[in-house]
DNA sequence: ATGGGATCTCTAGACGTTCGAGAGTTTCGC
DNA sequence: GCGAAACTCTCGAACGTCTAGAGATCCCAT
Protein backbone atom coordinates (compact mmCIF):
# COMPACT_ATOMS: atom_id res chain seq x y z
CA UNK A 1 0.00 0.00 0.00
CA UNK A 2 3.05 1.77 0.78
CA UNK A 3 4.39 4.14 -1.76
CA UNK A 4 8.16 2.74 -1.99
CA UNK A 5 10.83 5.28 -0.23
CA UNK A 6 10.64 7.72 1.84
CA UNK A 7 8.88 5.21 3.96
CA UNK A 8 5.71 6.51 5.63
CA UNK A 9 4.63 9.37 4.50
CA UNK A 10 1.79 7.34 2.43
CA UNK A 11 -0.05 10.52 0.84
CA UNK A 12 3.34 13.22 0.40
CA UNK A 13 2.32 12.97 -3.02
CA UNK A 14 4.11 16.72 -3.53
CA UNK A 15 7.31 15.03 -2.81
CA UNK A 16 6.99 13.32 -6.41
CA UNK A 17 6.09 16.46 -8.10
CA UNK A 18 3.06 15.35 -9.44
CA UNK A 19 1.04 16.87 -7.49
CA UNK A 20 0.65 19.76 -5.41
CA UNK A 21 0.37 21.02 -1.66
CA UNK A 22 -2.94 20.70 -1.39
CA UNK A 23 -3.52 22.14 2.47
CA UNK A 24 -5.20 25.73 1.25
CA UNK A 25 -8.05 25.70 -0.94
CA UNK A 26 -5.73 27.73 -3.40
CA UNK A 27 -3.41 24.59 -4.08
CA UNK A 28 -6.40 22.37 -3.65
CA UNK A 29 -7.85 24.10 -6.76
CA UNK A 30 -4.69 24.43 -8.89
CA UNK A 31 -4.18 20.71 -8.30
CA UNK A 32 -7.39 20.13 -9.42
CA UNK A 33 -7.39 22.22 -12.37
CA UNK A 34 -4.44 20.39 -13.72
CA UNK A 35 -5.35 17.30 -13.00
CA UNK A 36 -8.75 18.11 -14.89
CA UNK A 37 -7.10 19.41 -18.19
CA UNK A 38 -5.01 16.40 -17.87
CA UNK A 39 -8.02 13.69 -17.19
CA UNK A 40 -9.65 15.61 -20.62
CA UNK A 41 -7.08 15.20 -22.96
CA UNK A 42 -7.29 11.24 -22.07
CA UNK A 43 -10.75 11.41 -22.48
CA UNK A 44 -10.71 13.14 -25.70
CA UNK A 45 -8.23 10.58 -27.11
CA UNK A 46 -10.81 7.73 -26.03
CA UNK A 47 -13.58 9.57 -27.54
CA UNK A 48 -11.69 10.26 -30.69
CA UNK A 49 -11.07 6.76 -30.72
CA UNK A 50 -14.22 5.21 -30.08
CA UNK A 51 -15.86 7.35 -32.80
CA UNK A 52 -12.60 6.78 -35.36
CA UNK A 53 -13.67 2.85 -34.60
CA UNK A 54 -17.02 2.82 -35.64
CA UNK A 55 -15.89 4.51 -38.93
CA UNK A 56 -13.75 2.05 -39.83
CA UNK A 57 -10.57 4.29 -39.35
CA UNK A 58 -7.95 4.30 -36.82
CA UNK A 59 -7.19 7.63 -34.09
CA UNK A 60 -4.59 9.03 -36.54
CA UNK A 61 -7.12 8.84 -39.44
CA UNK A 62 -9.43 11.29 -37.39
CA UNK A 63 -7.13 13.42 -36.35
CA UNK A 64 -5.62 13.72 -39.68
CA UNK A 65 -9.23 14.63 -41.03
CA UNK A 66 -10.00 17.33 -38.56
CA UNK A 67 -6.22 18.81 -39.28
CA UNK A 68 -7.19 18.95 -43.06
CA UNK A 69 -10.51 20.10 -42.44
CA UNK A 70 -9.44 22.66 -39.72
CA UNK A 71 -6.43 24.08 -42.30
CA UNK A 72 -9.08 24.66 -45.13
CA UNK A 73 -12.12 26.59 -42.81
CA UNK A 74 -9.42 28.87 -42.92
CA UNK A 75 -8.52 28.97 -46.64
CA UNK A 76 -5.06 27.59 -46.12
CA UNK A 77 -5.21 24.19 -46.92
CA UNK A 78 -2.40 21.88 -45.22
CA UNK A 79 0.34 19.75 -47.29
CA UNK A 80 1.53 16.25 -46.43
CA UNK A 81 4.71 17.76 -44.44
CA UNK A 82 2.84 19.77 -42.71
CA UNK A 83 0.28 17.22 -41.46
CA UNK A 84 3.26 14.64 -40.34
CA UNK A 85 4.57 17.56 -38.18
CA UNK A 86 1.27 17.79 -36.43
CA UNK A 87 1.11 14.72 -35.99
CA UNK A 88 4.48 13.60 -35.14
CA UNK A 89 4.63 11.42 -38.52
CA UNK A 90 7.21 10.32 -40.45
CA UNK A 91 6.91 11.23 -44.23
CA UNK A 92 6.43 8.10 -45.24
CA UNK A 93 3.59 7.05 -42.68
CA UNK A 94 2.18 10.50 -43.61
CA UNK A 95 2.01 8.90 -47.74
CA UNK A 96 0.53 5.98 -46.44
CA UNK A 97 -2.05 7.70 -43.82
CA UNK A 98 -3.07 9.59 -46.82
CA UNK A 99 -3.97 6.87 -49.30
CA UNK A 100 -5.84 4.94 -46.76
CA UNK A 101 -8.24 8.65 -46.14
CA UNK A 102 -7.90 9.24 -50.02
CA UNK A 103 -8.86 5.34 -50.89
CA UNK A 104 -11.73 5.87 -47.99
CA UNK A 105 -12.98 9.05 -50.35
CA UNK A 106 -12.72 11.13 -47.10
CA UNK A 107 -10.04 13.46 -48.90
CA UNK A 108 -8.53 14.79 -51.88
CA UNK A 109 -4.81 15.41 -53.06
CA UNK A 110 -4.81 18.28 -55.36
CA UNK A 111 -1.46 19.91 -56.98
CA UNK A 112 -0.57 23.34 -55.51
CA UNK A 113 -0.55 25.24 -59.04
CA UNK A 114 1.71 28.21 -57.69
CA UNK A 115 4.34 24.98 -56.27
CA UNK A 116 4.06 22.38 -57.88
CA UNK A 117 6.35 20.01 -55.52
CA UNK A 118 3.71 20.95 -52.75
CA UNK A 119 0.50 18.64 -52.73
CA UNK A 120 -2.22 20.37 -50.77
CA UNK A 121 -5.00 17.97 -49.03
CA UNK A 122 -8.85 19.25 -49.04
CA UNK A 123 -11.59 16.94 -47.79
CA UNK A 124 -13.89 15.37 -49.63
CA UNK A 125 -17.84 15.39 -48.98
CA UNK A 126 -17.33 12.21 -47.21
CA UNK A 127 -14.97 13.32 -44.67
CA UNK A 128 -16.81 17.02 -44.19
CA UNK A 129 -19.97 14.64 -43.05
CA UNK A 130 -18.10 12.24 -40.76
CA UNK A 131 -16.36 15.28 -39.49
CA UNK A 132 -19.66 16.86 -38.40
CA UNK A 133 -20.90 13.76 -37.14
CA UNK A 134 -17.79 13.88 -34.72
CA UNK A 135 -18.20 17.45 -33.96
CA UNK A 136 -22.01 18.17 -33.50
CA UNK A 137 -22.99 16.58 -29.86
CA UNK A 138 -19.00 18.01 -28.67
CA UNK A 139 -20.60 21.24 -29.77
CA UNK A 140 -24.13 20.98 -28.27
CA UNK A 141 -22.24 19.47 -25.29
CA UNK A 142 -20.37 22.75 -24.85
CA UNK A 143 -23.36 25.11 -25.47
CA UNK A 144 -24.97 22.87 -22.42
CA UNK A 145 -21.77 23.43 -20.40
CA UNK A 146 -21.41 27.04 -21.10
CA UNK A 147 -25.19 28.06 -20.46
CA UNK A 148 -23.85 28.32 -17.04
CA UNK A 149 -21.51 31.19 -16.97
CA UNK A 150 -21.75 34.56 -17.09
CA UNK A 151 -19.85 36.47 -20.18
CA UNK A 152 -17.06 37.72 -17.60
CA UNK A 153 -16.90 34.54 -16.22
CA UNK A 154 -16.13 33.04 -19.30
CA UNK A 155 -13.48 35.52 -20.03
CA UNK A 156 -11.98 34.34 -17.27
CA UNK A 157 -11.90 30.92 -19.06
CA UNK A 158 -10.75 32.41 -21.67
CA UNK A 159 -7.76 34.23 -20.38
CA UNK A 160 -7.01 31.14 -18.35
CA UNK A 161 -6.78 28.35 -21.48
CA UNK A 162 -5.32 30.68 -23.52
CA UNK A 163 -2.54 31.03 -21.29
CA UNK A 164 -1.93 27.59 -20.35
CA UNK A 165 -1.86 26.88 -24.16
CA UNK A 166 1.20 29.05 -24.75
CA UNK A 167 2.74 27.73 -22.13
CA UNK A 168 2.38 23.98 -23.07
CA UNK A 169 3.48 25.07 -26.63
CA UNK A 170 6.91 26.79 -25.30
CA UNK A 171 7.72 23.62 -23.32
CA UNK A 172 6.74 21.98 -26.31
CA UNK A 173 9.11 24.04 -28.30
CA UNK A 174 11.63 23.95 -25.81
CA UNK A 175 11.66 20.14 -25.61
CA UNK A 176 12.27 20.35 -29.69
CA UNK A 177 15.17 22.88 -29.55
CA UNK A 178 16.89 20.81 -26.74
CA UNK A 179 17.28 17.31 -28.06
CA UNK A 180 20.31 15.47 -27.12
CA UNK A 181 20.01 15.89 -23.30
CA UNK A 182 20.80 12.34 -21.91
CA UNK A 183 19.83 10.79 -18.70
CA UNK A 184 21.77 8.89 -15.98
CA UNK A 185 20.91 6.00 -18.35
CA UNK B 1 -8.98 27.93 -52.26
CA UNK B 2 -12.62 27.43 -52.11
CA UNK B 3 -13.76 24.68 -50.10
CA UNK B 4 -15.73 21.76 -52.65
CA UNK B 5 -18.96 21.54 -53.10
CA UNK B 6 -21.58 24.43 -52.29
CA UNK B 7 -20.17 26.71 -54.00
CA UNK B 8 -19.35 30.07 -52.94
CA UNK B 9 -19.96 30.12 -49.04
CA UNK B 10 -16.63 30.46 -48.27
CA UNK B 11 -16.21 31.10 -44.58
CA UNK B 12 -19.79 29.68 -43.84
CA UNK B 13 -18.03 27.23 -41.32
CA UNK B 14 -20.92 27.47 -39.11
CA UNK B 15 -22.48 24.99 -41.53
CA UNK B 16 -19.90 22.30 -41.56
CA UNK B 17 -20.73 22.36 -37.23
CA UNK B 18 -17.12 22.34 -36.28
CA UNK B 19 -17.12 25.81 -34.99
CA UNK B 20 -19.67 27.90 -33.91
CA UNK B 21 -20.65 31.70 -34.99
CA UNK B 22 -18.54 34.24 -33.98
CA UNK B 23 -20.67 37.44 -34.39
CA UNK B 24 -20.76 38.01 -31.01
CA UNK B 25 -18.51 38.57 -28.41
CA UNK B 26 -19.85 35.55 -26.27
CA UNK B 27 -19.79 32.84 -29.22
CA UNK B 28 -16.21 34.07 -30.53
CA UNK B 29 -15.08 33.56 -26.32
CA UNK B 30 -16.96 30.03 -26.50
CA UNK B 31 -15.41 29.15 -30.24
CA UNK B 32 -12.17 30.24 -28.89
CA UNK B 33 -12.18 28.14 -25.54
CA UNK B 34 -13.09 25.24 -27.26
CA UNK B 35 -10.52 25.71 -30.02
CA UNK B 36 -7.75 26.18 -27.49
CA UNK B 37 -8.69 23.08 -25.29
CA UNK B 38 -8.58 20.74 -28.63
CA UNK B 39 -4.89 22.03 -29.16
CA UNK B 40 -4.62 21.98 -25.56
CA UNK B 41 -4.64 17.99 -25.86
CA UNK B 42 -2.65 17.73 -29.27
CA UNK B 43 -0.03 19.66 -27.52
CA UNK B 44 0.23 17.69 -24.13
CA UNK B 45 0.59 14.29 -26.75
CA UNK B 46 3.31 15.99 -28.37
CA UNK B 47 5.37 16.61 -25.26
CA UNK B 48 4.37 13.25 -24.35
CA UNK B 49 5.61 11.59 -27.61
CA UNK B 50 8.66 14.21 -27.64
CA UNK B 51 9.88 13.20 -24.00
CA UNK B 52 9.28 9.59 -24.19
CA UNK B 53 11.19 9.33 -27.42
CA UNK B 54 13.97 10.96 -25.33
CA UNK B 55 13.99 8.31 -22.53
CA UNK B 56 13.57 5.75 -25.11
CA UNK B 57 9.93 4.84 -24.80
CA UNK B 58 6.76 5.50 -26.81
CA UNK B 59 3.79 7.79 -25.95
CA UNK B 60 1.95 4.82 -25.18
CA UNK B 61 4.58 3.68 -22.66
CA UNK B 62 4.35 6.96 -21.09
CA UNK B 63 1.09 7.16 -20.49
CA UNK B 64 1.03 3.43 -18.59
CA UNK B 65 3.82 4.84 -16.41
CA UNK B 66 1.89 7.68 -15.59
CA UNK B 67 -1.26 5.52 -14.84
CA UNK B 68 0.73 3.59 -12.78
CA UNK B 69 2.09 5.95 -10.46
CA UNK B 70 -1.51 8.19 -10.59
CA UNK B 71 -2.59 5.11 -9.03
CA UNK B 72 -0.52 4.27 -6.80
CA UNK B 73 -0.14 7.47 -5.00
CA UNK B 74 -3.40 7.44 -4.15
CA UNK B 75 -3.31 4.02 -2.58
CA UNK B 76 -5.29 1.94 -5.30
CA UNK B 77 -2.08 0.29 -7.77
CA UNK B 78 -3.49 -0.78 -10.90
CA UNK B 79 -3.49 -3.82 -12.51
CA UNK B 80 -3.35 -4.83 -16.21
CA UNK B 81 -6.87 -5.00 -16.81
CA UNK B 82 -7.70 -1.50 -15.82
CA UNK B 83 -4.48 0.30 -17.30
CA UNK B 84 -5.99 -1.72 -20.57
CA UNK B 85 -9.29 -0.21 -20.19
CA UNK B 86 -7.67 3.65 -19.63
CA UNK B 87 -5.10 3.46 -22.89
CA UNK B 88 -7.86 1.55 -24.65
CA UNK B 89 -5.43 -1.40 -25.26
CA UNK B 90 -6.61 -5.20 -25.69
CA UNK B 91 -4.99 -7.59 -22.96
CA UNK B 92 -2.49 -8.77 -25.38
CA UNK B 93 -1.33 -5.60 -26.10
CA UNK B 94 -0.86 -4.53 -21.92
CA UNK B 95 1.17 -7.51 -21.65
CA UNK B 96 3.73 -6.41 -23.75
CA UNK B 97 3.60 -2.96 -22.86
CA UNK B 98 4.15 -4.12 -19.09
CA UNK B 99 6.77 -6.36 -20.43
CA UNK B 100 8.39 -3.61 -22.17
CA UNK B 101 8.37 -1.42 -18.88
CA UNK B 102 9.50 -3.93 -16.18
CA UNK B 103 12.48 -5.10 -18.55
CA UNK B 104 13.27 -1.21 -18.38
CA UNK B 105 13.06 -0.88 -15.36
CA UNK B 106 10.58 1.39 -14.61
CA UNK B 107 7.49 -0.60 -12.86
CA UNK B 108 7.31 -4.01 -11.20
CA UNK B 109 4.68 -6.12 -10.97
CA UNK B 110 3.05 -7.82 -7.84
CA UNK B 111 0.64 -10.21 -7.21
CA UNK B 112 -2.32 -9.64 -4.95
CA UNK B 113 -2.07 -11.67 -1.86
CA UNK B 114 -5.90 -10.94 -1.32
CA UNK B 115 -6.99 -12.10 -4.50
CA UNK B 116 -3.58 -14.38 -6.16
CA UNK B 117 -5.17 -13.64 -10.07
CA UNK B 118 -4.54 -10.07 -9.85
CA UNK B 119 -1.08 -8.43 -10.97
CA UNK B 120 -0.71 -5.02 -8.94
CA UNK B 121 1.49 -2.89 -10.96
CA UNK B 122 4.15 -0.60 -8.92
CA UNK B 123 6.55 2.15 -10.11
CA UNK B 124 9.96 1.37 -9.06
CA UNK B 125 12.31 4.34 -8.79
CA UNK B 126 13.44 4.51 -12.05
CA UNK B 127 10.28 5.39 -13.36
CA UNK B 128 9.59 7.67 -10.28
CA UNK B 129 12.77 9.62 -11.11
CA UNK B 130 11.44 9.70 -15.10
CA UNK B 131 7.76 10.67 -14.46
CA UNK B 132 8.94 13.67 -11.92
CA UNK B 133 11.49 14.48 -14.69
CA UNK B 134 8.41 14.65 -16.78
CA UNK B 135 5.61 16.77 -14.29
CA UNK B 136 8.59 19.07 -12.49
CA UNK B 137 8.56 21.67 -15.25
CA UNK B 138 4.98 21.20 -16.23
CA UNK B 139 4.49 21.98 -12.84
CA UNK B 140 6.61 25.41 -12.45
CA UNK B 141 4.54 26.28 -15.79
CA UNK B 142 1.09 25.75 -14.14
CA UNK B 143 2.54 27.36 -10.95
CA UNK B 144 3.75 30.86 -13.72
CA UNK B 145 0.14 30.56 -15.09
CA UNK B 146 -1.95 30.77 -12.01
CA UNK B 147 0.13 33.21 -10.24
CA UNK B 148 -2.04 35.56 -12.08
CA UNK B 149 -5.18 34.34 -11.49
CA UNK B 150 -7.33 35.37 -8.01
CA UNK B 151 -8.74 32.97 -5.73
CA UNK B 152 -12.38 33.89 -7.09
CA UNK B 153 -11.09 33.25 -10.78
CA UNK B 154 -9.90 30.32 -10.21
CA UNK B 155 -12.79 28.97 -8.51
CA UNK B 156 -14.55 29.94 -11.83
CA UNK B 157 -11.99 27.89 -14.04
CA UNK B 158 -12.36 24.72 -12.10
CA UNK B 159 -15.52 24.61 -12.01
CA UNK B 160 -15.23 25.09 -16.06
CA UNK B 161 -13.34 22.73 -16.20
CA UNK B 162 -15.34 19.86 -14.19
CA UNK B 163 -18.59 20.97 -16.31
CA UNK B 164 -16.63 19.89 -19.12
CA UNK B 165 -15.14 17.03 -17.94
CA UNK B 166 -17.98 15.29 -16.92
CA UNK B 167 -19.69 16.61 -19.95
CA UNK B 168 -17.21 14.76 -21.78
CA UNK B 169 -17.15 11.33 -19.86
CA UNK B 170 -20.74 11.53 -20.51
CA UNK B 171 -20.25 11.70 -24.04
CA UNK B 172 -17.52 8.70 -23.87
CA UNK B 173 -19.49 6.40 -21.71
CA UNK B 174 -22.42 7.01 -24.23
CA UNK B 175 -20.53 5.92 -27.26
CA UNK B 176 -19.41 2.96 -25.37
CA UNK B 177 -22.92 1.94 -24.62
CA UNK B 178 -24.57 2.47 -28.42
CA UNK B 179 -22.36 -0.08 -30.08
CA UNK B 180 -23.46 -0.84 -33.15
CA UNK B 181 -25.46 1.97 -35.03
CA UNK B 182 -23.95 1.73 -38.53
CA UNK B 183 -23.98 4.76 -40.92
CA UNK B 184 -24.60 5.30 -44.52
CA UNK B 185 -21.44 3.43 -45.41
C1' DA C 1 -16.90 -29.40 0.68
C1' DT C 2 -17.18 -29.21 -4.49
C1' DG C 3 -18.24 -28.24 -9.06
C1' DG C 4 -19.30 -24.63 -12.62
C1' DG C 5 -19.08 -20.06 -14.13
C1' DA C 6 -16.74 -15.76 -13.96
C1' DT C 7 -12.59 -13.00 -13.72
C1' DC C 8 -7.98 -12.09 -14.75
C1' DT C 9 -3.48 -12.59 -16.91
C1' DC C 10 -0.65 -14.41 -20.31
C1' DT C 11 0.70 -16.79 -24.97
C1' DA C 12 1.01 -17.16 -29.99
C1' DG C 13 0.44 -15.87 -34.72
C1' DA C 14 -1.17 -12.48 -38.06
C1' DC C 15 -2.07 -7.84 -39.32
C1' DG C 16 -1.34 -2.99 -39.89
C1' DT C 17 0.90 1.23 -38.89
C1' DT C 18 5.17 3.43 -38.47
C1' DC C 19 9.94 4.28 -39.30
C1' DG C 20 14.25 5.02 -41.99
C1' DA C 21 16.76 5.63 -46.09
C1' DG C 22 16.72 6.80 -50.67
C1' DA C 23 14.81 8.08 -55.41
C1' DG C 24 12.33 11.30 -58.35
C1' DT C 25 10.41 16.17 -59.24
C1' DT C 26 10.09 20.89 -58.96
C1' DT C 27 11.67 25.39 -57.32
C1' DC C 28 15.00 28.99 -56.12
C1' DG C 29 19.56 31.31 -55.89
C1' DC C 30 23.84 32.21 -58.29
C1' DG D 1 21.47 27.15 -67.15
C1' DC D 2 23.51 24.70 -63.04
C1' DG D 3 23.62 23.14 -58.33
C1' DA D 4 21.46 23.13 -53.85
C1' DA D 5 17.24 22.89 -51.34
C1' DA D 6 12.39 21.62 -50.61
C1' DC D 7 8.82 18.33 -51.05
C1' DT D 8 6.54 14.04 -51.90
C1' DC D 9 6.63 9.28 -52.69
C1' DT D 10 8.53 4.19 -52.69
C1' DC D 11 10.26 0.17 -50.43
C1' DG D 12 11.72 -3.09 -46.91
C1' DA D 13 12.11 -3.86 -42.07
C1' DA D 14 10.74 -3.21 -37.23
C1' DC D 15 7.46 -2.50 -33.82
C1' DG D 16 3.01 -2.27 -31.50
C1' DT D 17 -1.53 -3.93 -31.59
C1' DC D 18 -5.32 -7.20 -32.20
C1' DT D 19 -7.85 -11.66 -32.01
C1' DA D 20 -8.42 -16.12 -30.18
C1' DG D 21 -7.56 -19.17 -26.81
C1' DA D 22 -5.13 -21.41 -22.78
C1' DG D 23 -4.09 -21.48 -17.85
C1' DA D 24 -4.97 -19.89 -13.02
C1' DT D 25 -7.69 -18.29 -9.35
C1' DC D 26 -11.83 -16.79 -7.09
C1' DC D 27 -16.83 -16.73 -6.03
C1' DC D 28 -21.08 -18.86 -5.28
C1' DA D 29 -24.65 -22.19 -5.46
C1' DT D 30 -25.49 -26.79 -4.53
Amino acid sequence: MLPPGRGGKQRDVAAHGMYRRRDTRRGWLIAEIAAELRRYGADAQHVGHAFAGRHGLNATDLQALIAVMDAELVGAPITPGRLGEQLNLSSGSVTALIDRLERAGHIRRDRDTSDRRKVLLRYADRGAALAMDFFRPLGERTDQVTAGFRDEELEVVYRFVSAMGASLREHRDALRDEPARRRTD
